[in-house]
RNA sequence: GCGGGUGUGGUGAAAUUGGUAGACACGCUAGACUUAGGAUCUAGUGCCGCGAGGCAUGGGGGUUCGAGUCCCUCCACCCGCACCA
C-alpha cells in the first residue's frame, strides 16, 4: 500500500472532528498546561509559509504535553478589529464585518489544513459583541480606578475619594498634574463637574488632549507612520497637528512594576531588554537653577527658574552652560532684547526641519539667549543656550550641560567656544568628554575626591537642603493613547454631559435603564468616511450620537473607538471561559488555567501588545479579578522565514532572457519571477511564457538546455513574487511533511529562508517511515516478533532524544533523530510491532495524521491523541563500552574500544601497544597520558 | 552612539558539562533499475595534496594535555532603541 497522504490526512481530520478529540474541559484532575499562539489579525492576504512556524512549534508542544498527561489549553481566535478592514471598506464599500468574516473563514481553513489541535469551541473574535462587551467592561474598570503609589496597586476610585474627603490630596499627588493641590475642605466644596475633573487626573483610563496628525485633504487623522516628511504617505498632502480630546491609559504608573516583574519571567534577554529600554527608567535628580536677575529680561522674572533633570548630579560643578529645547516655553520669556532676533531665527530654522532631517544630519547648532542662571553652589553665572539636541518631550526639555562629562555637551562647547571646566583631573584631556562612571570627581568643592555615587548622594542632600533639588526618576514611557478616530473598533461606553464624560451606567448620566447596558454595540454604518474635525465616522450618525437622559438632557456619545490593542490585551483570559455571560471569565476558570505557560510568537509585539497585556493583567489582578499579575510566564520568539526570490535576466531593450551563468556577457535587467514557476533554480519556461502576456514570445539563452535563475534572500512579500502558500505545499507533500519540514529548517528562534526544494528530504523520510509498516507491493508487514537488543537500543535512544529535544524546543534536531532512527531500522530490516508501535506514539506530536492512520492499522481503538508518550528505559540507552578516540597531542589518530569500567593502567598499556600509536610515538617516551573515562584518551609527546 | 544577538562546507544546519568539528538533510558527482526520470536505490562529497599528511568553526592573541565552546582584542552582519540628559 502506497503512502497516500491526501487520503490519510483527510480521514484523520474527519475522525478528529467526529470524536471532538481536541475539546478541552476546565474540570480535570490532571495538571494544567496553557499553550498560546499570538493572536492573528485575519488579513486578506491569508497565511504564507512563514506564519505557521510558531503555530507548528506550539502545536507539537501542546500535543506532547497532552501525551505527557497534562490537561492542555491550546486555543485560537482572531484579532478582528483593525484598520486594514476599514481601509478596504473605504475603497470597496464592503462592510468590514463582511470582509473580516470572509478572511477569518480563509484563515481557519488554512490553519485546519495543517492539522492543529485547537479547541475551536473556545474561539474568540474581538469584533464579536459578546467579546467586546468585556473589553468595554475592563475599560470601565480602568476608568473607575486609580494607582495608589504607596501600595503600588490599582484601587477603586472610591478609595481615593475617601482619602480626599479626609485629607485632600496632600499625600497622593495627581499623576496627571503635579501642581494640583487641595485640602479636604476644598475637595468638599467642589461641585460634581469639578470633582470629576480632579479625578480625571488620577483615573487609569483618562481623558486628555493630545495632538494627532490631521490631513485636511484626506479629511482624516493619520498615524505617525502614515506621515512621511511632513506630508501624508498616501497622496503626499500637507498635514498639521491638531489637538483632540482623547482617551489614555495611565501605563506610566505601572512602569516600576513592569520593569521589576520582568525578572520573574522566562523571556529572552533581548525581549526583556526591549521592554526595559522602552520604559526607559533613569534615576537622577531634578534641579532648579535660578535665573540671574542682573541680566534677565526684567526684574519681574527674577524669581524664574529653569528646572532640569540630570542622571549625574555629581557633575554639578562641571556645569558650563544650560540648554533649553527650542520649543521650551521659557525661551521667549528669558531671551534678551539683544539676542531676540537671533533666537527667533534659530527657532524658525528648527521648525523648518522635519523629524527625519533632525535625525539624519546631526550637525551642531544652537543659539545663546542672552540669559544666565546662577550656579547654586558657586554662585557663578551660567549662560543659557537653546539647541535642537535637547528634546522638548523628554525630562523637562532642558539640561545642565557638563561638557567635561558628556559627549554632546562637549561637542557643543567646542563648537561655540564655551570654556570647559575640568572636574575629572588628568582623566580629561581637553579632547573628549569622560563618560566613564567609575571615576573620582575633582575640582568640585565639597565633593572633590569622592566617587560618582558618593558625590551624587552628597550633592542631592545639599540641593534638598536649600530646596532646589529632589531625587527624581524619569521614564521614557508615555501613557498609551487609547482613542482612534475610526469606525472598526470597540465603541466607548461613554457619554458626555457638557464636557464631562460619564460611563453609560453611572448615576450622574442618568440614562434610561435600557441604555445603560453593555455591550454598547457598534452601530451599522453605510459609509466609512471620517467625521467632521478629525472625529471618527461614528460622529456622522447623529441619532446614535445624541441621547436623551431621564432628566431630558441631551448627552453626546463618545465617537472615537478603541485601538487594536484593546481587544488583544486580554484575549488569553477569554479563552479560559469564552461562553461566560456573567463575567469576562469566571474566577474558577482563571484560577485553574492561571498564567499562560508557553507563549510563542514574533518579536514585533515586544513593546506594544506584550506591555499592554502585562498592564491590564496587573490592573485586573490588583482589583481582585485575577489571582496572578503576569500573563505570560514563558515566551518563545519564533524567527522569521524569509523569502528566497528568483530572478531572470532580460537583455536590456529586448525580450530575450539569459540564464544566470551567462548574464555577465550582456547588459541585463533583473526581473523578479514568481517562485512557484521555478523548480529550485530552474525556470519552467512554458509557465513563464504563460505567466504574463508580455513574456509569451520571450526568447531564451540557455545553459545545458536549462534556464537557471538567480536567487536573492528577501522578505517574503507579494511584490517580490516569492510568497509560498502553505496550502500549496500541503497539497503537494501533505501536512505532516510540511510540519516536520518547517521544524527541520533550523532552531525555532532563528530567522532563515524558505527553500521549497529542501522539503523533499523530509518527504522521503515520511515515506520511508510509512514503508516500515507497509510495503507498496505486499502490503502490511508489521510482525509480532521479539525485538533484538540493537532494535531496542535504537528505539529507546530515540525516545530519550525526542523527549529532551522537545522539552528544550530543539525541534530541528528532533526531526533529525527521527530520520536517524528510521535509517537505522531500515538497515536492521525491523518491522516489529514492539518497536514500531511506540515509534508511532513518539512521532504523533510532529506528524499527527500519519500517526493516527498507523495507530489504527496497528489495531488500536480510539485516537492516538489519548495514548501516552512512550517511556525510555536506561538499560537500553546506557552503553557499557566506549569506542574512545585516541589522540596524539590533542589530534585524533585512531579509535580503540574499552569497557567503561576498564582499569586505567590496562587502558594505558593497550593504547601504548597500538601500532598506530607506536608509529606516532616514533620511539619516544610519552610525556603524559590522559584518560578521561567515557570521553577520550590523549597521549602527549 | 547604546543595548541585544549571530558569524561553522556550495546551502539549511548539528556538536546538551572544554573531549572524534560538519550529525541530519538540500545540492552536486558517479553508478544501478528504467520507455522516461523531476520516482527509487547504491557510493562519494570541508579545503589543499598522487600519497604520507597538512589546513580548517569571521581575523589576531591567550588559558589548557585538548577550544566552535572559556578569556582578551579586532572585524562583519542582523534586530531593537536612537541627540533620552
Amino acid at each position: 500500500m502506497e503512502y497516500n497522504f491526501q487520503q490519510i490526512e483527510k480521514a484523520a481530520k474527519e475522525f478528529w472532528q467526529e470524536q471532538q478529540v481536541y475539546k478541552v474541559s476546565n474540570e480535570s484532575s490532571k495538571p494544567k498546561y496553557y499553550v498560546l499562539d499570538m493572536f492573528p489579525y485575519p488579513s486578506g492576504a491569508g497565511l504564507h509559509v512563514g506564519h505557521p512556524l510558531g503555530y507548528i512549534a506550539s502545536d507539537i508542544f501542546a500535543r506532547y504535553k497532552v501525551m505527557k498527561g497534562f490537561n492542555v489549553l491550546h486555543p485560537m481566535g482572531f484579532d478582528a478589529f483593525g484598520l486594514p478592514a476599514e481601509q478596504y471598506a473605504l475603497e470597496t464599500g464592503q462592510h468590514p464585518a463582511v470582509t473580516t468574516e470572509k478572511n477569518i473563514a480563509r484563515y481557519k481553513e488554512q490553519l485546519n489544513n495543517i492539522g492543529f489541535n485547537y479547541d475551536w469551541t473556545r474561539e474568540v473574535r474581538t469584533s464579536d459583541a459578546k467579546y467586546y462587551k468585556w473589553t468595554q467592561w475592563i475599560f470601565v474598570q480602568l476608568f473607575q480606578s486609580w494607582f495608589n503609589r504607596k501600595t503600588q496597586k490599582a484601587e477603586k476610585i472610591e478609595s481615593l475619594m475617601e482619602l480626599f474627603n479626609k485629607e485632600g490630596n496632600a499625600s497622593n499627588p495627581a499623576p496627571g498634574d503635579d501642581t494640583l493641590s487641595f485640602t479636604a475642605e476644598e475637595w468638599n466644596l467642589k461641585n460634581e463637574a469639578e470633582q470629576r475633573a480632579v479625578l480625571m487626573q488620577y483615573r487609569l483610563a483618562y481623558l486628555d488632549h493630545a495632538e494627532v496628525w490631521w490631513c485636511e485633504a484626506l479629511g482624516t487623522v493619520l498615524a505617525n507612520d502614515e506621515v512621511v516628511n511632513g506630508v501624508s504617505e498616501r497622496g503626499g498632502y500637507p498635514v498639521e497637528k491638531k489637538k483632540l480630546s482623547q482617551w489614555f491609559l495611565r501605563i506610566t504608573e505601572f512602569a516600576d512594576r513592569l520593569i521589576d516583574s520582568l525578572n520573574n519571567l522566562e523571556w529572552s534577554e533581548a525581549m526583556k531588554e526591549m521592554q526595559r529600554n522602552w520604559i526607559g527608567k533613569s534615576e537622577g535628580a531634578s534641579v532648579k537653577f535660578h535665573l540671574s536677575p542682573a541680566i534677565s529680561k526684567g526684574e519681574e522674572d527674577a524669581s524664574g527658574v529653569i528646572e532640569v533633570f540630570t542622571t549625574r548630579p555629581d557633575t554639578i560643578f562641571g556645569v558650563d552652560f544650560m540648554v533649553l529645547a527650542p520649543e521650551h516655553e521659557l525661551v521667549n520669556e528669558i531671551t534678551t532684547a539683544a539676542q531676540q532676533a537671533e533666537v527667533e531665527k534659530y527657532v524658525a530654522y528648527v521648525k523648518s526641519r522635519s523629524e527625519r532631517e533632525r535625525q539624519a544630519e546631526k550637525k551642531i547648532s544652537g543659539c545663546f539667549t542672552g540669559a544666565y542662571v546662577v550656579h547654586p553652589f558657586t554662585g557663578k553665572e551660567i549662560p543659557v543656550w537653546i539647541s535642537e539636541y535637547v528634546l522638548a518631550g523628554y525630562g523637562t526639555g532642558s539640561i545642565m550641560a557638563v561638557p567635561a562629562g558628556d559627549d554632546r555637551d562637549h561637542a557643543f562647547a567646542k563648537h561655540f567656544n564655551i570654556p570647559v571646566t575640568n572636574i575629572f583631573g588628568d582623566l580629561y584631556n581637553g579632547e573628549a568628554a569622560v563618560s566613564d562612571k567609575n571615576v573620582t570627581i575633582q575640582n568640585s568643592e565639597f565633593i572633590s575626591g569622592l566617587s560618582v555615587k558618593e558625590a551624587a548622594a552628597k550633592v542631592l542632600a545639599a540641593l534638598e537642603e536649600i530646596g532646589i533639588g529632589t531625587r527624581k526618576i524619569n521614564y521614557r514611557l508615555r501613557d498609551a493613547g487609547f482613542s482612534r478616530q475610526r469606525y472598526w473598533g470597540e465603541p466607548f461606553p461613554v457619554v458626555y454631559k457638557g464636557n464631562v464624560p460619564y460611563i453609560i451606567n453611572e448615576a450622574g448620566a442618568n440614562l434610561p435603564e435600557a441604555m445603560q447596558q453593555l455591550p454598547l454595540e457598534l452601530p451599522h454604518v453605510e459609509n466609512y468616511k471620517p467625521g467632521p474635525e478629525g472625529e471618527g465616522p461614528l460622529a456622522n450618525i447623529a441619532d446614535w450620537v445624541m441621547v436623551t437622559n431621564n432628566d431630558g438632557e441631551i448627552l453626546k456619545r463618545e465617537t472615537n473607538t478603541m485601538p487594536g490593542y484593546a481587544g488583544s490585551s486580554w484575549y488569553f483570559l477569554r479563552y479560559m471561559d469564552n461562553g461566560n455571560e456573567e463575567t469576562f471569565a469566571s474566577q474558577n476558570a482563571t484560577d485553574y488555567w492561571n498564567q499562560v505557560d508557553l507563549y510563542i510568537g514574533g518579536t514585533e509585539h515586544a513593546v506594544g501588545h506584550l506591555l499592554y497585556s502585562r498592564m491590564w493583567t496587573k490592573a485586573l489582578s490588583d482589583l481582585g479579578f485575577l489571582s496572578f499579575d503576569e500573563p505570560f510566564k514563558r515566551l518563545v520568539n519564533q524567527g522569521m522565514i524569509g523569502g528566497s526570490s528568483r530572478l531572470v535576466y532580460r537583455i536590456s531593450g529586448t525580450n530575450k532572457f539569459v540564464s544566470a551563468g551567462l548574464k555577465d556577457n550582456y547588459t541585463c535587467d533583473e526581473i523578479h519571477v514568481d517562485v512557484n514557476i521555478v523548480d529550485g533554480v530552474q525556470l519552467d519556461i512554458e509557465r513563464f511564457r504563460q505567466w504574463r502576456e508580455e513574456y509569451a514570445n520571450a526568447e531564451f539563452l540557455l545553459e545545458d538546455g536549462k534556464y537557471i535563475c538567480g536567487s536573492l534572500l528577501e522578505k517574503m512579500s507579494k511584490r517580490y513574487y516569492n510568497v509560498v502558500n502553505p496550502d500549496d505545499v500541503v497539497a503537494e507533500y501533505g501536512a505532516d511533511t510540511f510540519r516536520m519540514y518547517e521544524m527541520f529548517l533550523g532552531p525555532i528562534d532563528v530567522s532563515k529562508p524558505w527553500d521549497t526544494k529542501g522539503i523533499e528530504g523530509v518527504h522521503r523520510f515520511i515515506k520511508k517511515f510509512w514503508r516500515l509498516f507497509n510495503d507498496e507491493q505486499t502490503g502490511w508487514k508489521v510482525t509480532d516478533e521479539t525485538p533484538i537488543d540493537a532494535e531496542l537500543k535504537v528505539l529507546h535512544k530515540t525516545i530519550q532524544k525526542i523527549e529532551s529535544d522537545t522539552e528544550r524546543f530543539s525541534f530541528n534536531t528532533a526531526v533529525s533523530q527521527f530520520m536517524i532512527c528510521v535509517n537505522d531500522l531500515m538497515d536492521l530490516k525491523c518491522n516489529k510491532r514492539a518497536i514500531l508501535e511506540p515509534l508511532v506514539q513518539l512521532i504523533c506530536p510532529y506528524a499527527p495524521h500519519i500517526a493516527e492512520e498507523l495507530w489504527k492499522q496497528l489495531g488500536n481503538e480510539g485516537s492516538i491523541i489519548h495514548a501516552p508518550f512512550p517511556q525510555w528505559e536506561s538499560k537500553y540507552t546506557v552503553e557499557n563500552t566506549k569506542v574512545y578516540p585516541v589522540a596524539i597531542n590533542g589530534k585524533s589518530r585512531t579509535e580503540l574500544e574499552f569497557d567503561l569500567d576498564a582499569d586505567p593502567a590496562f587502558v594505558e598499556k593497550e593504547v601504548l601497544a597500538n601500532p598506530v600509536i607506536l608509529k606516532w610515538l616514533d620511539g619516544k617516551e610519552p610525556k603524559k597520558f590522559i584518560y578521561v573515562k567515557g570521553r577520550m584518551i590523549n597521549v602527549v609527546i
